[in-house]
DNA sequence: CGACCGTTTGATTTAGCTCAACATCTGTGG
DNA sequence: CCACAGATGTTGAGCTAAATCAAACGGTCG
């Protein structure tokens, strides 16, 4: 009983906070019952490796994320975080393996979904696994504005654009308000998922510091002014596809 | 009779060229069906615009097209770059709206497919449907390694890059082969899909040619070694999902 | 307490940008 | 068939954002 509450409960952050989907309770029973277990992982542990076959997909309870592929020296680019309530490798089951790596960077609660559970959902559940489809194109456009960031964007505005976006998503929820939120990253994470080196990223962060734009210390992120802020960065949060009742700003 | 053809020859091109799928042959059947109607547009022409409801998805027939934003001075990112055989906004039917543009870069055929036969595949064809998720998912793969090219790269490598994955796509679908193919983009576009200016582009192609890796002019690429120009631009044909009998390179 | 990780700051270098001029190509109408 | 216009490509000179290299600083944890 406790079990299937707290599955519940993961499925909403999962698929229905801020997004106005339609699931029925059922296709909400059947997602709860097909998570096959849950587990702990340390920080900054391999999760997934690129490449290799996969057979179950891992929703992201407690902690963060990341995907990221190395060049050849072995610098990272991060390609995506994750926070709690997102579904990190559903690509790996259509796909069957994945060109990226996923790992931990903080410790973190995972429930894993063996991809047999998906393939029966797929067969007999149109409406869910449209759903399941969604999610993972949620992730597509984020990567786009991610693409956008990188290619478009100062090291200023890239950051501020980041910060837009994980202050939204941890708002939606429920991890973050009044623009404060937590945050486990260090510079050098920052400084991998948008293109720049991490003594750069420092002077970034003092300058936004400077302007009363926003403050990023001790894992604690503020943002008094989020508009002005969303404006540096040139962040539009229609990407994020929230419902329109919310505003991921606030 | 004939445009039957045509159409079997087209969904051949989407989905099962060189990737190993399996379509029973009345999905494959379902799938020509579903094509509404198909048009010709000018080059250079906006078809999908960000943020609009979209009730039809589309293929490309003949053509290039591409995704992009612009940021605040109208500076154009190209998110991704379309080429026959691709289900260019199939996103935008489980999204409902797309987050960016879609535009054509030369005169193009395009094929269109209306939600309502998308609805129909879904509630009762879940392994057509699974193909139809596979599909987007692959432009999920090539945005990350967009993202990789952008943040780690430099303007040389993310041309590189670029130009080997349009060859090994292109050669999926038989549009290039021994190294040279057709390509419509100009110098700026190329800028724009690599996050350099157009004048850098020009420099870096002289580089290249220079360096005796590839040549592009008057729409023709050239690639005399592929193995030489995927490794100077990090180049792993892993992310585009092909079938491991096709050699992309060859 | 010392080792370690992450942060901060300074000095120097560099890849790519900007601005500007000119060359070449392509299509169009006379 | 030529002349012209607009788009595309090429090259140069100087500038700037960010990288690199290097050193020191501050917490925190065994």
């Amino acid at each position: 009983m406790r079990r299937r509450r707290n599955n519940r409960m993961l499925i909403d952050k999962f698929l229905l906070n801020r997004r106005r989907r339609e699931l029925t309770d059922e296709d909400l029973h059947v997602l709860e019952t097909s998570i096959a277990e849950t587990r702990d992982v340390a920080a900054r542990k391999l999760v997934v490796h690129a490449k290799e076959p996969v057979h179950v997909s891992t929703l992201l309870v407690e902690g963060v994320m990341c995907r990221y592929m190395d060049d050849k020296e072995g610098n990272r680019q991060i390609v995506a975080i994750h926070i709690p309530g997102d579904f990190v490798d559903l690509h790996g089951y259509p796909l069957r393996y994945l060109d990226h790596d996923v790992s931990t960077i903080t410790p973190c609660k995972l429930a894993c979904v063996p991809h047999q559970r998906l393939n029966e959902i797929v067969a007999a559940r149109p409406n869910l696994s449209q759903q399941l489809w969604f999610s993972t194109l949620l992730d597509a456009a984020m990567h786009r504005e991610w693409t956008f960031r990188l290619g478009r964007l100062s090291a200023m505005q890239r950051i501020a654009h980041l910060f837009c976006e994980l202050y939204s998503r941890m708002r939606a929820v429920g991890l973050a308000k009044n623009g404060k939120f937590d945050l486990a990253l260090n510079q050098g994470d920052v400084g991998e998922a948008c293109g720049i080196t991490s003594v750069h990223v420092n002077r970034a962060l003092r300058s936004l510091r400077n302007d009363g734009l926003m403050t990023f210390r001790s894992k604690k992120v503020e943002i008094p002014d989020r508009l002005k802020l969303a404006k540096l960065g040139e962040f539009d949060p229609s990407y994020l596809f929230f419902d329109p009742d919310f505003d991921p700003l606030e």
